[in-house]
DNA sequence: CTAATGACCATTA
DNA sequence: ATAATGGCCATTA
């Protein structure tokens, strides 16, 4: 795997349960600012078990895709007890 | 090497 | 509110 990529899901595996990640947060953290669709496309391919692309949303709180569907996605937020309002999840669960 | 493809973003219509 | 558009950039063909 590329570098680019084992940053992107070792930087997501750190996302804690209840809480969510934007792209562009996460393209920050790993030192490529205007990444933000790579990153997606980097957790769209993502292997492991343990990291969370569930908990990455779009910069404006819209949930965004999922390789299992955008449903998915939306079940698995919901479980963490995150929630969501008009299409948007409630910036208080937003992790800089 | 070039061209196309996106789990994105900001702006405009 | 949605839709189109142009930009972005790692990855893939």
């Amino acid at each position: 795997m590329s570098n680019f990529q084992e940053k992107v899901w070792k930087v997501t595996k750190k996302i804690p349960r209840g809480k969510v990640a934007t792209y562009t947060a996460i393209a920050r953290k790993i030192g490529h600012p205007r990444s933000a669709r790579p990153v997606g496309n980097a957790l769209n391919r993502n292997p492991y078990r343990d990291v969370p692309c569930h908990r990455v949303i779009r910069a404006d709180g819209s949930v965004g895709g999922f390789a299992r569907g955008t449903k998915a996605k939306l079940n698995l937020l919901k479980d963490e007890g995150i929630k969501i309002v008009g299409h948007k999840v409630r910036p208080k669960y937003i992790i800089t």
